[in-house]
RNA sequence: GGCCCCGUAGUUCAAGGGAUAGAAUAGGCGUUUCCUAAACGCUUGAUCCAGGUUCGAGUCCUGGCGGGGCUGCCA
């Protein structure tokens, strides 16, 4: 854990050393820790990688080190040696002063807006004819939490979603409710579009796994059965009509996308995900195809006897790569070749792409980044799959076949449920009106869920047990919620406003309190460190590990009883810095604190 | 077969190449009883295996083993 500290300790090490020693170590030499609990001190210097430069064992170029670094500088109060780690402890007022500055500063750990370079996130960008799942809130929130992380880093960020609103798989829904539709909509079933559609696709499967069947019964080979079964063919005649334009199917796939958009924009809301611009893929895919085109021309690419457009990658150790099918028509890769180049060309100032996808598509995102690279595109290497790990459930994959698919809005549905159950058997906040108990409600369940997904670091694979995940003790959002309202609980107690406590910056510190005071000053480089890796998971562990340290801090440090007034300040300010800081963290993960609860 | 990701307490997750691998939960023992979505203390318990690099490896390298994913004219 780094903190703000640490950058005039660093300086100070190196500064020092070389007056010591003679020689100027690089930056990479200085390694910075906190001290562990059993030593005494406040920060460590590994002195191990130092011991070469200054021609001495570890312990005793760590003594001599301490030594200077005492007398060099009056906020380093006392040095101790243990093997080749140099413990220093700083002075009251040094902790003091850093935590004056935190409390100060509401927005704590978020950089001045659009300090950085414009990055785009590309998130969500569900396949239309599946209802959101549990792995789609994952998707979702991990990108959404992203930007939020890029943002507070200093970044101006471009939350985009790409709407994959067109391809064979439309087509295989819009089949289907044509054959059997009976004319059903949304309103007329009461159904959520996305829901309705979805059974169509599930139907058009349902159709063509029989028909497949029965040809194979006639005596075809399995593939030979696919390309006969009736249906299929049908959903590839719509597929050619649509890309003609031909109205009644223009018309059909417009009414029908409009239905799922309907549904899924219900669910973003109940989310609370945003998006600061939509791209069709229906808009990029000629785009696409136009490269592909160019790139064909140019010899990047190369074409079979059927007509088809393949890249040849084998000497990047992949394979050949369809991008443009016999009969002309798109592949998802055509349209991803579009729209990346159209990014790029919609925003002049854009440094770079992010795009959160699951990691089953890695192998995709390989392709494409390197295809884009062969078209010579300029920003060919300024794009970032973010990839995550699927949620398992106990009994295995989710698998829409045996029924074992954790549907989003009723997950989202069953955490608030549960979370005002307690809420209403707790009676805490029966002063609240419907409407309260709704959002707090919301808030709780709904952050539980974000919490348990956003906690494990993106590229493990997770496991979601429904039981154990609606737990709110332990490390759940909850339980820091919780926490946070006993904060500003015990600030509105004191009739204090943080912002203008005052107290004398020699009055001492102890162990627990300059615990609280490091993990308030790590968060800037939390945060950092968070951006860098795409990782909201590191913010997210760093707010439960601060605000479990308070919470058994004020088990034994009762604000209240302090008579002490600089002793009662500076211990508010801490408070209302952990506040502070848990709150704008748990913020980055889209999880919003209630006041009381 | 080839390529990619992951292997840490019973379980779910941590650990920027640094000290005795941390939490939570479950289990065990004890205290307390609504201050707060009960609390506290103590306790049991883990780096898949074998080499290598390093003053130092859960972390990096090689080879196994195990799990998952990809390798479609699906997206």
């Amino acid at each position: 854990m780094i903190h703000v500290l640490d950058t005039r300790l660093h300086h100070a090490v190196l500064d020092t050393f070389e007056a010591t020693f003679g020689k100027r170590p690089a930056d990479a030499q200085i390694q910075i820790q906190t001290t562990r609990a059993e030593f005494e001190g406040d920060r460590t210097v590994v002195v191990f990688p130092l011991a070469g430069l200054a021609g001495a064992p570890p312990h005793v170029a760590a003594e001599k080190l301490g030594e200077a670094l005492v007398a060099s500088q009056d906020w380093i109060s006392g040095h101790n040696v243990v093997k080749g780690f140099l413990n220093l402890t700083l002075t009251d007022a040094s902790w003091s002063e850093a935590l004056r500055d935190a409390v100060g500063t509401p927005s704590w750990g978020c950089a001045p807006a659009s300090s950085r370079p414009q990055v785009m996130v590309e998130y969500s960008s569900p396949n239309t004819n599946k209802p959101l799942h549990l792995g789609h809130l994952r998707n979702n929130f991990l990108g959404y939490s992203v930007s939020k992380v890029l943002e507070a880093a200093g970044h101006d960020v471009a939350k985009v979603q790409i709407i994959n609103d067109r391809g064979i798989h439309i087509c295989k829904s819009m089949v289907a409710w044509q054959k059997m539709g009976n004319g059903e909509t949304p309103s007329s079933t009461g159904e959520k579009g996305d829901k309705l559609v979805g059974r169509y696709y599930v139907a058009f499967d349902k159709a063509f796994k029989a028909e497949v069947a029965e040809g194979v019964a006639r005596g075809l080979d399995p593939k030979e059965a696919e390309a006969a079964s009736p249906i299929m063919q049908a959903a590839r005649t719509m597929l050619q009509r649509w890309e003609e334009g031909d109205p009644k199917v223009v018309g059909l796939w417009k009414t029908m996308n409009g239905w799922v958009y309907e549904g899924f924009n219900a669910t973003y809301h109940d989310m609370g995900v945003t998006f600061d611009k939509l791209y069709y893929e229906s808009d990029t895919y000629l785009l696409g195809k136009k490269h592909v085109e160019q790139g064909l021309e140019q010899g990047v690419f190369f074409q079979k006897e059927d007509g088809s457009i393949w890249v040849d990658l084998t000497d990047d150790g992949l394979d050949e790569k369809l991008l443009l099918r016999g009969d002309g028509t798109a592949v998802y890769m055509t349209q991803d070749i579009g729209t990346a180049i159209l990014r790029f060309e919609d925003h002049p100032g854009l440094d770079r792409q992010v795009y959160t996808v699951g990691n089953e598509q890695e192998y995709h995102f390989k392709v494409l980044f390197l295809i884009l690279k062969k078209l010579g595109f300029a920003q060919a290497d300024r794009n970032h799959h973010l990839s995550y790990g699927m949620v398992e459930l106990p009994e295995g994959k989710m698998k829409s076949r045996e029924g074992t698919v954790v549907d989003a809005d009723d997950l989202l549905l069953e955490m608030r449920s549960t979370a005002r159950a307690i809420s209403d058997e707790l009676g805490k906040v029966d002063d609240f009106n419907e409407e309260e108990k709704a959002l707090l409600a919301r808030q709780v369940g709904h952050g539980a869920l974000k919490y348990f997904l956003l906690k494990v670091s993106p590229p493990k694979s997770m496991m979601f047990d429904p039981k154990s995940s609606i737990d709110f003790f332990g490390n759940t959002a909850p339980f820091i919620q919780f926490n946070v309202v006993r904060c500003k609980s015990i600030l509105r107690g004191a009739e204090v406003d943080p912002g203008s406590l005052t107290w004398s910056l020699d009055t001492p510190l102890d162990a627990a309190e300059r615990t609280l005071a490091a993990g308030v000053l790590a968060f800037p480089n939390v945060v950092q460190e968070a951006a860098e890796a795409y990782d909201p998971s590191v913010v997210a562990n760093h707010c439960y590990d601060l605000i479990k340290a308070f919470s058994s801090f004020y088990q034994d440090h009762p604000i209240a009883k302090e008579e002490n007034s600089d002793k009662r300040n500076m211990r508010l300010a801490l408070c209302a810095a952990v506040s502070t800081t848990v709150s704008n963290g748990m913020g980055l993960l889209g999880i919003d604190m209630p006041e009381r609860m």
